[in-house]
DNA sequence: CCCCGGTTCCAACAAAAGTTAAGGACGCCG
DNA sequence: CGGCGTCCTTAACTTTTGTTGGAACCGGGG
């Protein structure tokens, strides 16, 4: 994969959220990045390790999630070409939590210290990945919202709208439908139901007529059902430079 | 309020999560702050609007929320003094969720611009702040699990150890004891439950003589049942300044 | 081609949490 | 001191979600 691709995403996304100086994308596309390929289900970086890179998703998709004692997992967040999962390590340098790979994908690591000369040379760099964890952030409160005060059908349709926004901005969605690759058992570590409950929200929502989801494929079949239902408000992915 | 007691529980904070030179400790010293007083249940900066200053914590308890459509609310977390709950606002302008005071509180306003300026003129201070907000988006994923994941009287449970925590590192804890001034109907909303459950959990862990709740302070009776239930690993808060 | 493991799907039952309703405690204010 | 409002408390009932267990489906490897 040419590095032009592997950055492509990401320059794309900062775009989005940050007013970006040409010269700083080409600070950018000097990085030094070294590529690596993970098969699906494979942890990254690991609860408890001390990392000392950053990984950008050139393709594939992540998640980032926690276990408890009683081997309960939660998922926090799911991840799409173009972001840095674990930019937070740079200065928490022992994980919190795992990042691990939902299918096969390709990752570009960037040591902290190449990111930290980066930082010293061009504080405007700086402010922009800061911004970038800070919307990781933001992102997380809604997830708490999602998962604390949301009935599980509501909570199914925000997340499979959250994700399709974010991958609007990367050019991923295709018409009604798009890529959410992940099992039931995951759908519901991340919506905090169990598998069984979250095959039964899923039949609901295609019996509905709402969306179709097959083979970790989403369909929208009723834009208003879904939007409804999900009650989403996008201002928390602050996608606006400007504001 | 003179001003040190007021500095004096951020720099108390600060020191615990990163390693702090003493010209940095007077830079912030020297921070221009103007003084505020808000009565208990109070609106500070409200979902939607724009933030021009950031708010220390003097004294009081806050805390951040989203209201969703239906009405309900969520508590996505509790700040106590010294925290700066909205430093947040300095990059992400627009507010994604409320801040409020629990309890009456006095808070410390910096402007934005004053703190850009302080960051440009002392990046180590800047790489500080932003840890700060990394300790906070830790802090949320922490949250996701405890909503997402424990049943009832374990959240409950966890979140008063890690409020302890915190309060221990302002000397706040005072033996068995410590301030939640919270009405059972916010902590149903911290913990995604409605009040009547909470009123229910709550007598639950009188009755197995765990803690006991009263007026807004927390006692505990039995500290090993108590962190047994909460399962709490204070990994997540990242005081370790060396690590 | 068929078997195997992982998923999906489903039903029956159990447990946890939400809803509604109403009485009691407590502090504040007139 | 009495009344009012907020919070706390509890019970009865409903709904949602979890648990258990099992069948059908599907893709990949032998």
């Amino acid at each position: 994969m040419p590095s032009d691709v592997i950055r492509g995403a990401l320059i794309k996304r900062l775009r989005v959220s940050s007013a970006i100086a040409d010269e700083d994308i080409r600070e950018i596309e000097a990085l030094p990045i070294s590529v690596r390929h993970y098969p699906a289900e494979t942890a990254v970086v690991r609860d408890g390790e001390r990392a000392t890179d950053c990984c950008l998703i050139a393709d594939g998709f992540c998640a980032r999630s926690k276990t408890i004692a009683n081997g309960k997992r939660q998922i926090l967040s799911l991840h799409i070409p173009g972001e840095i999962p674990d930019l937070m390590s740079l200065f928490l340098h022992v994980m919190d939590h795992d990042l691990s790979t939902l299918t096969a994908a390709t990752l570009g690591l960037i040591s902290h210290e190449t990111l930290q000369k980066l930082h010293r040379r061009r504080p405007v760099v700086a402010e922009m990945f800061w911004r970038d964890t800070l919307i990781d952030s933001a992102m997380f409160r809604e997830w708490i919202v999602n998962v604390g005060q949301r009935p599980a059908p509501a909570r199914l349709a925000h997340v499979m709208i959250e994700l399709r926004e974010r991958l609007k901005i990367i050019g991923r969605v295709d018409g009604a439908s798009f890529e959410m690759p992940l099992t039931q058992e995951q759908i519901g570590e991340a919506l905090g139901i169990t598998a069984v409950h979250a095959n039964r929200v899923i039949r609901q929502l295609r019996e509905e007529g709402i969306v179709e989801l097959h083979r970790g494929r989403v369909t929208v079949l009723d834009e208003r059902k879904l939007s409804e239902l999900a009650d989403f408000d996008g201002r928390y992915l602050h996608q606006s430079p400007t504001l």
